[in-house]
DNA sequence: GCGTCCAGGTCTACC
DNA sequence: GGTAGACCTGGACGC
């Protein structure tokens, strides 16, 4: 087995863990978290078709480093490859200058900083951001995360001793919805996912280009929503994947855990909860993540 | 052990 | 445009 080491710059408040774990994406294979360790691995999937195994671990407070093993020696831009793809992960291009400040102006949110919340793990590519969206709707968590795992072992490329990328949008095409249905167990989802790989290799769908489009937030709102399996809750939060934060992403969860922090567990509408984030403008949907997910960041 | 219900929604048919 | 019902399945819960 070969190693690469890479050298990660990252931005000031910045923390591994909190970014991992806020997320939840963290808990969604190719990752895994490695909770006593604090380090996460994924499973990364090269263009060349190789796939390497990446082990992150923050060693201080401005940076990250990153273990990359395959089974063969890495050429250099194999390496920054690896490396392009975990900093997009990380997000470590965007810019939070404006939401820390926003953060440290209320009494309430004073906290984010501290523990450098905010950013939110995502996927390398937005194909799998989509396709683990669409695992998430209409069902617990626990069998979201047996879906992310069956997809990578039904169709993912194989790295060794059992662990597997995520699959392409290749993988996903060439197989049939009755065959997702069995080995992926992705249910009444497997044709919205074939759906969406086949529209993505015909050139139907540029979902890769939603990250660093110049369209509008309400443009790009509408592509979304022509994904099948994607609805209202699943925009919103595919919206935040791509760095578009002006929308809330409500689901089951969000609400009862939104009803016990701030109405005393009385059930109030949607238009409420979205009333009570409008002040943080562009940045709502991220301060309605951070607000509801703090307890997850408790020691 | 077994049956029922719910879960980090969405789609479709129908009115 | 609004709403009811169907959709996969794992796990929690009550019996």
């Amino acid at each position: 087995m070969h190693t690469a080491r890479i050298a990660l710059e990252a931005p000031e408040p910045f923390s591994l863990w909190s970014t991992a774990w806020i997320s939840g994406w963290g808990d969604l294979a190719p990752f895994y978290v490695d909770v006593k360790g604090r380090a996460l691995t994924r499973i990364l999937s090269l263009s060349s078709g190789d796939v390497v195994r990446s082990v992150w671990k923050q060693v201080d407070e401005s940076r990250v480093e990153v273990r990359v093993e395959s089974g063969r020696r890495l050429r250099s831009d194999e390496v920054m490859e690896a490396k392009a793809q975990v900093s997009g992960c990380l997000r470590l291009d965007e810019d939070y200058a404006d939401f820390y400040a926003l953060c440290s102006r209320s009494q309430h949110f004073r906290w984010v900083r501290r523990l450098a919340a905010g950013r939110l793990l995502r996927a390398p590519t937005v194909f799998e951001d989509v396709v683990k969206t669409i695992c998430t709707t209409n069902c617990t968590w626990a069998f979201s995360r047996v879906m992310a795992a069956s997809l990578c072992r039904a169709l993912g490329a194989s790295f060794d001793s059992g662990l597997r990328a995520f699959p392409t949008p290749s993988d996903v095409a060439r197989t049939t919805v009755s065959r997702l249905s069995r080995d992926a167990r992705t249910g009444y989802r497997s044709s919205y996912l074939v759906d969406l790989a086949r529209r993505v290799l015909r050139g139907e769908l540029a979902l890769e280009d939603w990250r660093r489009s110049d369209r509008t937030t309400e443009q790009l709102r509408a592509e979304i929503q022509s994904v099948r399996g994607i609805g209202s809750y699943g925009t919103a939060y595919i919206l935040n994947w791509v760095g578009r934060f002006e929308c809330l992403t409500i689901d089951r969860w969000m609400r009862k855990k939104f009803y016990e922090k701030h109405c005393g567990g009385k059930a109030v509408s949607d238009d409420m909860i979205v009333e009570h984030y409008e002040k943080f403008g562009e940045w709502s949907g991220l301060f309605f993540w951070v607000d509801m997910t703090r307890e997850w960041l408790a020691p």
